[in-house]
DNA sequence: GCACCCGGCTGGACCGGTTTACCGACGCGC
DNA sequence: GCGCGTCGGTAAACCGGTCCAGCCGGGTGC
């Protein structure tokens, strides 16, 4: 049963079909739908009306084979292996990229994968098979070997992050040296005076330059060297870290982290040891997220359109496909968001 | 400048280049490369090696325009527009559907979408232009039309929710029903009395199978009618809906909520109250994400494995692929891990 | 010794589009 | 009347693979 003799199976609609329906030759469907001229607007009408009637659309396996030309972008997304659901940013990035390509029908190809090893594969492989047309880079390290290694193949992309990690390549920055400046002059001004930081994964590109930013700036305010920690990025590193800082003997007054997630796992650890925030410590987190307006108090950010940076960077891939010369494009500055986690440190407090 | 005559364009190596350097025919290098019989073993490795050396990979849109086998799936998420970035339950589905993908060489073509009607045609513009070979169906309403769409362009799916809602197609499901209804009883053990529920989506097929089931619960324990608040999910609606309850003149004793954002939110929103939980009201919440775990005091939770049930779904998705017959399976129950946001009620509170 | 089978491999048709060379008809200027 | 350019359209080559019919040579069975 199911195959019986006599039953053809529904052989799919080509573009000879339509040809054949509208009464023209395959060339003319094509030069239709790629709104190419050498059709009178009479003939147009016809192929469309037969393609909609037979419910045809182009196959774009067979249409990428012909004109080498591939409508899908690719972003790989290191996941490190303990955290298995995304941060915020992540997602919303991916937002900001999705809403360039859905207006010029493209497709993004995700994969996540463990480590920039990995990714050099991958990418590798979607641009030997010829399944992405571009690449989108995110996450930088210093010295990252992805750059060369799409550069011997030849890989299209866009960087998202610091020219100087781009190499060559169209890049997309957030000034995070002048933002973590800012936030820092922004708790001295407060009157904090012990100030650390809990840094993101060391090696990271925007990790390097956030921290060497901080550092400079704790020492221009005459705060002695300031203190960072090194975590993956993690909320169980994020609320471990705090807790050794706010152990310490000279516990720090104001605590500036890299990103959301570990600033709302810093929130519970203070309560958890007692400390009210932001009577005894402020907290001040980055890339701000929904979450950082779920908490109680609210946390203070270093806000930064992650939805716009997205975009942007798709935008700027469409342009090296077409084309145009690297460059290094600057999005906007995160700025402070002052909210209910940053305050005056307790009188006395040094 | 740059296309001088002479400088002949790097053209692109194929299997032409491939066989003819191994000194056999494009076939030969065909049936190596699939691996399939016919080939003996001197020659495979020849063909390996000239592969290698020309640093050639077969040409996917080539393959799949030949051979009518596409090694990619789909899936569309529907993200409410203030919902910008997506939930943690996204991610690590998404993750755990990866993680089966990989270990077969396909990828994941996903997009973001509005709604469901959106949805449908992403849907029917991957089939028809054979961008993707199977989709993945998530949030399904009462109802959906996405099914009978499906169903019409004969486009192979998996349905990542109740068999209910999936109509024929091979569905994947958790039995939340018994999942609420142990929550419920864990709250009534516990000596709660008035329990209520912050609910997500009304419509979603989910939300309406957790909402009968809660009702019944609290029915059956005697508790009267289950007061349940719909939301959109966002951590914004589940404090508004909190702050209701918790200002409403019988003041709950336990929430329970549908995922673990509004959880979060309810926290915070009972900490701005003056509330302290658990001792004053008990909060219980769905998915349980690292989330859960880092806030103060932590989340009790329905857990659930997001990440294997995404891998379950994209498993069953290759069954389908492989002309299985529809079926229903079932994926492990959510079950309760109390953490420090449960506890008996207050003594005195009824 | 002959028919037959089988593993190993080749040649070429084919997938469904795009692109290009070319063609007929028509209008125009001289 | 003739050359010429333009418009609207066609036929066929081509993209880079897969797949199938068939060929060749060496066993095997009898």
């Amino acid at each position: 049963m199911g195959s019986e003799a006599g039953t053809e199976p529904p052989r799919r609609v080509t573009i000879r079909d339509v040809a054949a329906r509208a009464g023209v030759s395959k060339g003319a469907v094509s030069l239709t739908f790629n709104d190419r001229p050498g059709v009178s607007r009479a003939t147009r009408d016809r192929i469309f009306a037969a393609a909609r009637e037979l419910g045809w659309s182009p196959h774009l396996s067979a249409r990428s084979l012909s004109n080498s030309r591939v409508d899908t972008v690719g972003l790989a997304i290191a996941r490190p292996a303990r955290t298995l659901g995304l941060e915020p940013w992540s997602m919303e990035f991916v937002s900001g990229i999705e809403s360039v390509l859905v207006e010029r029908s493209c497709s993004l190809l995700l994969r996540l994968v463990r480590d920039v090893r990995e990714e050099i594969a991958v990418q590798e492989a979607w641009w030997r098979g010829r399944q992405v047309g571009g690449s989108i880079l995110v996450d930088l390290r210093d010295g990252d070997p992805r750059v060369p290694a799409l550069r011997r193949l030849g890989l299209p992309a866009v960087v998202a992050g610091h020219p100087s990690l781009a190499d060559g390549f169209t890049s997309v920055w957030t000034d995070d040296a002048t933002a973590v400046t800012e936030a820092v002059r922004y708790l001295v001004a407060l009157g904090h005076r012990r100030i650390a930081r809990v840094g993101g994964a060391p090696g990271l590109g925007h990790t390097t330059i956030r921290k060497a930013a901080f550092e400079a700036a704790v020492r221009e305010a005459g705060l002695g060297e300031g203190r960072t920690l090194a975590t993956d990025f993690s909320g169980e590193e994020g609320a471990r870290a705090t807790r050794a800082l706010l152990a310490s003997a000279d516990r720090p007054t104001a605590i500036l982290y890299d990103n959301d997630i570990m600033a709302v796992a810093g929130l519970s650890v203070a309560a958890e040891m007692g400390l009210s925030v932001p009577a005894d410590v402020s907290l001040l987190a980055w890339d701000d997220s929904q979450l950082c307006q779920l908490t109680h108090p609210t946390l203070s950010a270093m806000s930064h359109d992650v939805f716009g940076y997205g975009a942007q960077v798709a935008h700027r891939l469409f342009e090296v496909l077409d084309q145009a010369a690297p460059r290094a494009h600057q999005a906007p500055t995160p700025a402070l968001t002052p909210r209910g986690s940053t305050a005056p440190p307790r009188r006395g407090e040094p």
